[in-house]
RNA sequence: GCGAAAGUGGCGGAAUUGGUAGACGCACUGGAUUUAGGUUCCAGCGCCGCAAGGCGUGAGAGUUCGAGUCUCUCCUUUCGCACCA
């Protein structure tokens, strides 16, 4: 046996052996129960980062603790590999997107063979071919028939100089990231899946989740955001409403009945206060704000000015809230008072009727803007012992529990949930709206003006109009060859893609050349990798074996979007009948991010330069503290920043393949799993990779150790030295598969570190029946290793004769012999605080252990001849002594 | 702005869920080995204090025999906000 840890060596040897017994090929088993594992598949961006590192370590310890523990485990790869990094690059390299994705698949695969993962890489996929999105393509054509997928506009940021749409993330500082053009909104037509439609099932169903994190579920809820209130409308002028666009025009392909234009509608959970409109606001993109405009320069203005507003809602929640004054007046559906109508750049069009009612006196916004345009406030609900005032907003305006109507006519009096459905009532009697259940979440828009996508299935014919691409013309192949160059999409140039015939008229017809949100590649992976790959189906019915997803493990930054949409895209799924199943993920990881120090300084010319952590010298002060560093290249000053995120910008990422090359794929599992529990942000920290690489080498030293001695067996009756040894031994080990349970894999390396800390000690000491007891731990220790490290495991499993794979082992459990002990250890407590420890036997009763506190020492000390007021014993653990 | 989390030694983090705060590791200090550096091994290591002892889990209150853990208020940091993936 190698006298040195060389992991050069034994890793390679460990992964062929895995590959020839082809130990990770999952097949379809009744008899055992199966485990799904799944990390969220990477996007190919070049190499790996520390983040898949993370990532896939900690499903990768999952899915080797529950194959030794006897469960049928699948954990396939593959790769998320549509997107704009692809286009990016094509435009930078001029290669085209596939070659580019291809390339780096490759390269990435090579990554994760080296880290040794456990996976079954017969179903590895790749969401840019053509036989995995042809069935985006397929399932989409389903939601078109059942009207779950629709067309509708969409707003886009325009770029006016590269006439093209821009990704919010390529919008920097309201202008566009490669011509610098100022930014505009642009409404153009665009595929939507009715999510909204699924919103009851979506949020009913977080209740199932019970193996997902409180908090995701939490923003799940909120995101959806299911509000109980009331729809009514103010009237509009018979003379302007003529004017104005059908409110089914522009709106769904399927139409609906036309009704009478003079309503302009609006949405509340606060119908209590409707006796305190004092104005209406409305989005720059409303109808009536567009009629508004025609005859009025400066409401022509301000909606030119808010279509250079940010699309984003971050930023729409914290601009300065401005607003202009229409002209119109609309009638108060209940007083029949003539109220203003206010452009407002804080309402949104795309949510709820794009209209809002205004009440300054209880609502905190609209406080706001009457105050800034002297806009009459209205008091309409009074809390009692509270005066108002309009001089400043005060927290109880908005208290909808404890207000009543006040200045409210015929609802004077009344709480919040009397309020509304008085209110609702009358307004229904008046058809003029209704009580209404509404949610945040809006409809997903699908569509991307963007080459490196799925082409979305759709035929434009100049008679028949859009036109779904028959099944047996899937899948509709997207040119692999072209190369974008930044302006529009290329597929608009390339006729060979564009020409085709109408299915329905045969006449010459154009191809659709938007592709769809790469979130739909993501959506449903999970069920593929659980199927034989067919180009005839979608699923097979092994995907009903493997699925739901036992656990799914990846970063927190998805947990809205991508999971929402896998959730909704599963439901749909299943209503087709395709699957037996409605949520995919049974439970959820979410994984923290991978921080690194950062270091810059500004440059003479006032910008900031970056320095990667190693290009600098760092100073610490005497406790230790980071305070500077130093360019170890010439010297000047640099300053230390805190930590954050790993970023190319920032400079402080660090390539794993370093790690790799130097310490070995065992180090870097290792220091991923015990630098900080899963959920956690992880610091990064060479010291700490030394660490983990420093233990991994006395792992290696116990065992060439131990390989000259030879196996001895446990006498039935141990020294006292041996026998502790033995029994913090298994102590740890209980404490660790208690860890293993909680998925606190921290904790689970530092067993393993207080295992070898013990069996060195025991084994130094020559204590007579060591041997049997170090070879016992020794070979206990492997195995709690083997998830993390099992290159090194499976070395020295086999080299000491333990058996002939150690993933075939039984996972170690600790023996109750091992445990036992004729006394325990308690601690003695004065009101609360620490005075001493007793040892007591183990079967001594409360009485006794009560007597024997009252006469210790450090109690009778403390009592000082009185007598205690309350003694409190926790069995096994502590009395407490109350004087 | 809205929504969701997290704040514990010089640092990363433990604390079996209301019961010995600081496990395990890093850094640091001293010692041994080494020509030296590195490696390895041994010891120390929350703060104040000579000690006895006292103080300590972002800040402030509260519940309790007992609070890092529960409740309220505040502060700070991180993540998400619908076209990055």
């Amino acid at each position: 046996m190698q006298q040195d840890y060389q992991p050069k060596n034994i890793e390679p040897a460990a992964q062929a052996h895995w590959e020839t017994t082809q130990a990770f090929r999952a097949v379809v088993d009744a008899t055992r129960p199966k485990y799904y594992c799944l990390s969220m598949f990477p996007y190919p961006s070049g190499k790996l980062h520390m983040g898949h590192v993370r990532n896939y370590t900690i499903g990768d310890v999952l899915a080797r603790w529950h194959k030794m523990r006897g469960y049928n485990v699948l954990q396939p790869m593959g790769w998320d590999a549509f997107g704009l990094p692809a286009e990016n690059a094509a435009i930078q390299n001029q290669v085209p997107p596939a070659k580019w994705t291809d390339d780096n698949i490759a390269y990435m695969k090579q990554q994760l063979k080296s880290l040794g993962f456990a996976i079954d890489w017969s179903r590895e996929l790749a969401t840019c071919k053509p036989d995995y999105y042809k069935w985006n393509q397929w399932l989409f054509l389903r939601m078109l028939e059942k009207g779950i997928a629709y067309k509708k506009t969409q707003v886009v940021n325009w770029d006016p100089v590269d006439q093209t749409v821009l990704a919010n993330e390529q919008v920097i500082d309201g202008r566009g990231w490669r011509t610098g053009a100022l930014v505009e909104k642009r409404e153009i037509p665009g595929y939507y899946l009715a999510i909204t439609e699924y919103a009851e099932a979506l949020l009913g169903d977080l209740d199932k989740l019970s193996g997902w994190p409180e908090r995701v579920k939490t923003m799940q809820a909120n995101w959806i955001g299911k509000s109980y209130g009331v729809r009514f409308a103010f009237v509009i002028p018979d003379e302007v409403g003529a004017s104005l666009p059908s409110p089914n025009e522009g709106g769904t392909e399927g139409g609906g009945t036309p009704v009478k234009n003079n309503l302009l509608w609006v949405y509340t959970t606060r119908a209590d206060t409707i006796m305190g409109v004092t104005f209406v606001a409305i989005a720059a993109e409303h109808p009536l704000a567009a009629h508004a405009a025609t005859g009025n320069p400066e409401v022509a203005a301000f909606i030119e000015k808010c279509k250079h507003n940010s699309v984003m809602e971050a930023d729409m929640a914290t601009m300065e809230k401005g607003g202009v004054d229409t002209g119109l007046k609309v009638t108060h559906p209940l007083t029949g008072e003539q109220v203003p109508v206010w452009v407002g750049n804080y309402v949104l069009m795309g949510y709820g009727e794009g209209a809002v009612m205004a009440v300054p006196a209880h609502d905190e916004r609209d406080f706001g803007f009457a105050k800034k345009y002297s806009l009459p406030i209205k008091q309409s609900i009074a809390v009692a012992g509270k005066t108002f005032s309009t001089d400043a907003w005060q927290e109880w305006y908005g208290d909808k529990e404890q207000g009543v109507c006040v200045n409210s006519g015929k609802y004077e009096g009344m709480g919040h949930q009397q309020a509304v459905e008085a209110i609702a009532t009358d307004l229904k009697a008046k058809n003029l709206g209704d009580k209404q259940v509404q949610y945040r979440l809006r409809d997903w828009g699908i569509s991307r003006q963007r080459f490196w996508g799925c082409p979305i299935p759709i035929i434009h014919c100049d008679s028949c109009g859009a036109v779904p691409v028959p099944d047996d013309q899937l899948p509709v192949v997207l040119p692999e060859d072209c190369v974008p160059d930044g302006s529009g999409n290329p597929l608009n140039k390339r006729e060979d893609f564009l020409a085709c015939t109408c299915p329905q008229c045969g006449q010459p017809a154009r191809r659709e050349t938007d592709t769809m949100d790469t979130f739909v590649d993501s959506s449903w992976y999970y069920a593929r990798y659980a199927s034989q790959f067919s180009a005839a189906a979608m699923v097979d019915d092994e995907t009903n074996y493997w699925m739901p997803v036992d656990q799914y493990i990846g970063g927190i930054e998805h947990a809205i979007l991508h999971l929402l949409y896998s959730r909704f895209w599963t439901k749909v799924m299943h209503s087709l009948g395709l699957v037996n199943y409605d949520e995919p993920f049974a439970n959820l990881l979410t994984q923290g991010m991978v921080l690194n120090h950062i270091f810059s300084r500004r440059t003479e010319k006032g910008g900031i330069e970056y320095f990667a952590p190693d290009e600098v010298v760092v100073l610490k002060d005497e406790a230790g503290r980071i305070t500077g560093a130093r360019s170890s290249d010439n010297g000047i000053d640099v300053d230390y920043q805190g930590i954050g995120t790993m970023s190319k910008s920032k400079k402080n990422g660090v390539d794993p393949q370093m790690l790799i090359e130097e310490y070995g794929a065992d180090t870097a599992r290792l220091f991923m799993m015990f630098a900080s529990p899963p959920e956690q942000t992880l610091e990064w920290a060479d010291s700490g990779v030394e660490g983990s690489h420093r233990f991994l080498k006395r792992v290696w030293a116990m065992g060439h150790a131990l390989s000259a001695r030879p196996a001895a067996a446990m006498p039935d009756k141990l020294a006292a030295a041996p026998a502790d040894t033995r029994r913090e031994i298994h102590l740890t080990l209980r404490q660790a598969n208690y860890d293993l349970g909680k998925q606190q894999f921290n904790t689970v390396a530092s067993a393993g570190m207080k295992m070898l800390n013990a069996l060195e000690k025991c084994l130094k000491d020559e204590t007579e029946g060591c041997v049997p007891v170090v070879q016992e731990g020794f070979s206990i220790l492997l195995r709690l290793l083997s998830p993390i490290c099992p290159h090194i495991s499976h070395a020295l499993w086999a080299e000491l004769g333990y058996g002939d794979d150690i993933l075939k082992a039984a996972w170690p459990e600790p023996l109750d012999a091992a445990l036992e002990q004729d006394e325990i250890e308690l601690v003695i407590q004065v009101n609360g605080k620490l005075r001493g420890n007793l040892r007591a036997p183990k079967a001594a009763d409360k009485a006794a252990l009560e007597q024997l506190a009252l006469a210790h020492e450090a109690v009778q000390k403390q009592l000082n001849g009185g007598a205690p007021k309350k003694v409190i014993v926790v069995p096994g653990r502590l009395i407490n002594v109350v004087v």
